[in-house]
DNA sequence: CGCACTTATACTCAAATTGAGTATAAAATT
DNA sequence: AATTTTATACTCAATTTGAGTATAAGTGCG
């Protein structure tokens, strides 16, 4: 066994965390006099990549995640999950993963049948078509993509509100504790690099400092970013870096692409879901050493430069070949 | 942006996964006539480390986990966890994490009241108490620990059983695709080595093969390990699987050590808990490489040999140590 | 056509990390 | 005093990683 390295990553107990999301306030009280009943409410985190840009499905004008409640018709949760996502895309879905539960105290919708329970998922398609709900992720967390150009101005504009947020702190203690978790998250100073699969603990940093409209903040202090109703953004940033995580250690991207692509494609939507560059020759190298791709023969012609080859997923391939040529159990008799 | 390399874990629909745990039938009917109706149940897998062998919390002498239902005087799901896990074992849990929720429909004791939907979590303690209720680990899984005496025999059993469950079958490419199956989870012939976080996978498989006893296998079939109701086992597997990817990452293992410790004490922690044995030299080189640790001046003499240095963690003074030489924010008058 | 420009692909090389070993130190046991 | 046990320091080669150069093969444009 091997452990190559042990992260630091900030686990600051936010306020929100504690008593925000996962807070329950019961009112129905069960035969038992003990066990609360509740509702069960689904979400879903619908992802796909479009041009090398990834795309989220919602509803409501964009300031809704696709949920719904789960219903009796539903063999499953999961099941419950693809059932309404694909009757909003008509595409089947790939790669299905529960992200969290939670117990919301915004969602009480219906006072009388006590709290819910909201249960959500990232799901995967490729789905390219132009059904109307896709938003671009970034339009929601624009500090978190670090490819595009206005980087700078977005980054600059944040540190200069947290550090505004920080000095208004009385206490030293709390005012250099916070500043550090600041610089820590958002890369400023020599406080780290920049760690793309903290876009939870940087959005919860940013509600905490009252940055984002959901906080409640007044509306000239608000950082760029679209606003989304109850916690769905909160919801989205933890698939945004779920997923993340995710295509570093699995072979999920797969999920996202055309049954062909060229390498550079399968590079930029690495890139865009990351939110950051890649080296290019070192991304070729590690995809085909895996053996995870096999050319197709066929050739993309309208690169804008040389012809590339086109490549498709061979994960299922891979698996068989490893197979062959490998001792049998011996069948007795039939 | 760096990606170091792409597993193939297998992700094989097993007949449980898809019909057992996740499963719900649900019966009430809401006011809407669609949202359901279910009651919730918190489940904790609570591990500690003592005497460098993994345990984990049980009732029911060892046949359940501890789980309870979610009580209105819970301020949050996380809140009703630790409450009634430290009614248990009367010490501060210190990492609680959700593992996963799921419906099922073996947990039906109120038919009238609808389904259960479960969330259970993974809890870390120091206690080394002596209270009743812990077990270990292996009692379980005893095919999970590669690193006792038996290991061996265990393996070839559950092998030869293996082989006999994919000889039974009749269709020549079912055959291969589980044979391969079980070569690529249990480590044998060619199939690639011991991937320890594969836990949940290969108790499934296990059960698939009727090999378990909750599997309603027949008694001389059933491969060492005890038995837990209802789906506990699995839950314990997840949770198994869940701690030994999180050590590799994470610095989460010093939730399960005392105050003081010895460098040896620490790898035995690991150790037992990823199931494997590592290199004693480069463990200590990536302990101290991280400066994760600080040395106590005080030394351990009962090693048996050489005396030790005892270290402590020292994740919260790194913090500060990382910021101290940072520009700060400048506080404008006050 | 030659030219600048774009993207694709192959290859090199040094730094860092990792896996596995040897060597030595300091105690207990025999 | 010799042996055993554990702790700790150090070495070394293989591999992996980060970053670069070089070349190939298209496009569009004068």
């Amino acid at each position: 066994m091997h452990i190559k390295q042990w992260h630091m990553k900030h686990t600051g107990t936010s306020r929100r965390t504690e008593q925000g999301d996962d807070a329950v306030n019961v009112q129905g009280e069960s035969a038992q006099g003990r066990m609360s009943r509740v509702v069960t409410e689904l979400i879903a985190v619908l992802t796909a990549v479009r041009d090398g840009v990834p795309q989220v499905m919602t509803i409501d004008d964009g300031r809704l995640l696709p949920s719904g409640p789960l219903e009796s018709g539903h063999r499953s949760l999961q099941a419950g999950v693809r059932s309404w996502v694909e009757q909003q895309t008509g595409h089947p879905i790939g790669h299905v993963e529960q992200l969290y539960t939670f117990a919301d105290h915004d969602r009480t919708l219906h006072p009388e049948q006590g709290r819910s329970i909201s249960i959500s998922y990232l799901a995967l398609t490729r789905s390219e078509a132009r059904e109307t709900g896709w938003r671009d992720w970034y339009d929601y967390f624009p500090w978190e993509d670090r490819t595009s150009e206005s980087r700078k101005e977005i980054t600059n504009l944040i540190e200069r509100r947290l550090c505004a947020w920080v000095a208004g702190m009385t206490d030293l203690e709390t005012r250099m504790r916070q500043w550090q978790r600041c610089m820590a998250l958002f890369a400023i100073g020599d406080g780290g690099g920049w760690d793309d699969e903290l876009v939870l603990q940087r959005y919860e940093l940013l509600y905490e400092a009252k940055l984002v409209m959901e906080a409640a903040c007044p509306p000239n202090q608000a950082i760029p970013g679209r606003y989304m109703h109850r916690d769905h953004r909160r919801i989205l940033a933890t698939a945004m870096a779920r997923l993340r995580a995710r295509i570093r250690y699995r072979p999920v991207v797969f999920e996202l692409m055309p049954e062909e692509f060229t390498l550079f494609q399968l590079q930029r939507a690495v890139e865009s879901l990351a939110g950051c560059h890649v080296h290019k020759q070192n991304f070729r190298r590690l995809i085909t050493q895996q053996q995870l791709v096999e050319e197709t023969g066929r050739i993309e012609e309208k690169t804008g430069g040389r012809p590339a080859r086109l490549f498709r997923f061979c994960g299922e391939v891979r698996r068989a070949r490893q197979f062959a040529g490998t001792k049998l159990p011996i069948v007795h008799s039939g």
